[in-house]
DNA sequence: CGAATTGTGGGATGGACGCCCACTAAAAAA
DNA sequence: TTTTTTAGTGGGCGTCCATCCCACAATTCG
């Protein structure tokens, strides 16, 4: 029988050290399976930032490419041009590969410093999303529960179903 | 063969000593049937907790994430994998595994605290819930049974009939 | 070339928590 | 009633780990 990966879940208050460093915690860091702490990090909405497992990554993505080049191989994108160069400009600065140190520490890059809207010394949110790992800007990830907790059970249904 | 779960009931006043601890009744605690002490904790409503038998809850996860992978050979990506990253999130803040100390004691985990809104050293009210066991606050269970007592008559009778 | 900035590593410290024992009050037994 | 047992609560101690702080290297800038 197939092992599925345990779902990753938990949620974590964090300090951003003046180095712009984040300690993550070893139980979600441990259940990303990277070996010589090599992952992707990804501008996943403002606010949020999404930490990877390398692979799963590009799997993803690979996926996500593939659907884009089916739709461009049946000839619905041929008014979208300027739209398919936006998709690439942001590719290029949505994820960079990162290293965890020792310590499982992430040092944020500086263009995602801003994106996450936190300054150094303060708080961070570090949450569980099933796949990967997310920093949430503490009050995005507030606004982002209230807004989706209500759906809760019927997501929960849904997926159940 | 599988044995009728034994319901839980009963109603306790404890105290939340200053390390944020409660110790459970064992008359409850043993209906549970956790061995080892590992259960699940989730954040019912505003000033309650409820407290679950983590394979219960684990089992029903489980084949739900079972059934998204199958989900997933089969194509549908992308948007599967946004919503396992929903459900995810959502689990993170909600949920929480806990361990028991020897004392049948439970330690409330930082978010939880404020959820449950209640101050070290003063006390709570821990409640058979059929199924599970719930820690409320006492004002917010008062305000509970207040509302819902009228309506046991009629209750019992629907499930008795 | 020197100074400031930034990435990287690691020692030191304090707090949180798990483990375990002590005290007390209440219940049960004698 | 007195004695024994049991359960709730408090807290000491050791460990782990998040954070603070410093050292050092690499890079950039004046």
């Amino acid at each position: 029988m197939p092992m599925a990966p345990a779902l990753i879940t938990g949620e974590f208050r964090r300090l951003l050290d003046d180095r712009f460093r984040i300690s993550l915690p070893q139980e979600l860091e441990e259940k990303l399976a990277v070996e010589s702490g090599q992952c992707m990090l990804i501008k996943e909405r403002v606010g949020c930032l999404g930490l990877w497992n390398a692979q799963m990554w590009q799997a993803k993505l690979e996926a996500d490419v593939e659907l884009v080049k089916s739709k461009l191989a049946a000839g619905k994108l041929h008014e979208k041009i300027g739209e398919l160069q936006l998709l690439g400009r942001l590719l290029s600065t949505r994820d960079a590969s990162v290293t965890l140190d020792d310590r499982r520490r992430l040092l944020v890059p500086d263009g995602f410093r801003q994106f996450l809207g936190v300054e150094p010394g303060s708080e961070v949110m570090v949450v569980g999303a099933g796949v990967s790992i997310e920093i949430w800007n503490p009050r995005a990830w507030l606004a982002y529960v209230r807004k989706r907790m209500p759906k809760f059970r019927k997501l929960l249904n849904h997926l159940s179903r």
